[in-house]
Formats: structure tokens, C-alpha cells, sequence
DNA sequence: TGAATATATGAACAATTGCTCATATAAGCA
DNA sequence: TGCTTATATGAGCAATTGTTCATATATTCA
């Protein structure tokens, strides 16, 4: 007992960055806005203005908020003529919102 | 096309409160002192003290957490003699963090 | 090239958060 | 009953966060 607690200590504070990243994905999704805009994404792509008409968010906000789940690389982009076309980066974001839902829904 | 995306939209928009409910369930393992108590807990049930001393987090913030953690259902309490036993209230939170470690991961 | 549309971004601000410190409450024990 | 240990909690504070507003950048098209 006192030895298997203190082996996960070890690995607790040996770890402290991953847990710390750990918690800073947790959260990107903790933000209703972006949870919304993942949500959508996880349908279809879509270009800033779509995504703002749809949430009925600023343009501003998305656009902030797009730059955070860039950044964490959560969604992907390519120019389309005037726009930018945002869609998940991969299969994970899903899971991790189905995830929760699971959690929520019981 | 179109009308897919305003049926997702219907969705959102009628579900707002889910999406702030989903939110506020990763906003708890959004911060790496939790998701360590959570982690800690995931091994074996321990009272506060022995996870103040094994996480070096003071013993006030990991009351704080705890409360917070209690709160949102995510552990569960019993007295034995002074001390009081945390544990995890169910599988999901175990789940919950293994999605994540699996992201992260990669 | 100039106007219109799409997107990004910096500054400012209010709200929230997580910690510390001090202290309250509660149980065990001499 | 008084002392010690365990836990909880309120106030205060610094740091972080998400939004808005104003503006910059970039692309298309007449």
C-alpha cells in the first residue's frame, strides 16, 4: 500500500508537465463557446462567418476562439478564396466530446 | 447541405444549456492540481491529508478542490475516525482522464 | 485601382479562478 | 475537559479568461 502510493507519486511529480498538459486540454474544452464551435466542426467544415452566423457569435469571438483551438491543434484550416475553412484536425475531438457526453448524460 | 446544417444548428441552439453543462464538466479537469487529486484517486481512495502530502499542494487548496470535486459529483467521501476517505464516485472519471492521456499522447 | 467582404488581432475591461492566510468545526485521546 | 490532529471555509488577492470595440490585413471583383 505505502509502496504502491508512493510509486504513483513518483510518476506524479516526475510528470507534473504532462498533467499540466493534460489540464490545459481539458481546458480548451472547457469554454461553452468553444465546445459549441468543436461540436459544429464535428458535422461539417466550415468557414468563420458560417460558424458565427451559426452560434450567433461575434465574428471577433470565433475568431479568437479559432485561434486558441488552432493553436492546440484541434482544427485545421485551408484558404478558400476569400475564406478560411476550418475543420477538425482529427477523429480524437470527437471522442473527447463523446466522452463527456457520456459523462453528462447518465 | 444547407439543411443539415441548420438542423445542427436547432440542436445547439436549443441544447445551449447542455453545451454549458458539458463545458463546465471539463473546466473541472481543466486545472492540473485537480486532475492530480483525480489522478491520485484513480489508484487508491486516500483522505485529504495524505493527498496534500503526496501532491505537495497545501492542505487548504486541496480542501478547496475537494469541495469542488465533491460538488460536481466527480468523488465521493466517508468518515473513518478524524479522517474523512476520498474516492472517485464512478468509472466515467477514469475514462474521462484516459481520453485525455490518450490525446496527449500521440 | 478602389470598394466590398472575410478574417485576424491588440487593447481594455469585467468576471472568474485558485491560491494563501487565518480561523472555525469536529473527532480522538490523555 | 483540554490538547492535538484532521478537515472545511471565508476573505482577500493576483492571475487568467472571454468578450467587445476598433482596426489591420487579405482576397475578390468591378
Amino acid at each position: 500500500m505505502e509502496n504502491s502510493i508512493s510509486k504513483i507519486q513518483g510518476a506524479i511529480t516526475r510528470n507534473s508537465e504532462l498533467f499540466e498538459e493534460l489540464a490545459n486540454l481539458y481546458k480548451i474544452f472547457g469554454d461553452a463557446s468553444r465546445v459549441k464551435i468543436l461540436c459544429a466542426l464535428t458535422q461539417s467544415e466550415m468557414c468563420v462567418t458560417e460558424i458565427s452566423a451559426f452560434l450567433s457569435i461575434s465574428q471577433s469571438a470565433v475568431s479568437h476562439q479559432l485561434r486558441i483551438l488552432k493553436t492546440s491543434n484541434l482544427v485545421k484550416t485551408r484558404r478558400e478564396g476569400k475564406n478560411i475553412i476550418y475543420s477538425l484536425t482529427d477523429e480524437h475531438v470527437r471522442t473527447m466530446i463523446d466522452c463527456g457526453m457520456e459523462h453528462i448524460s447518465e
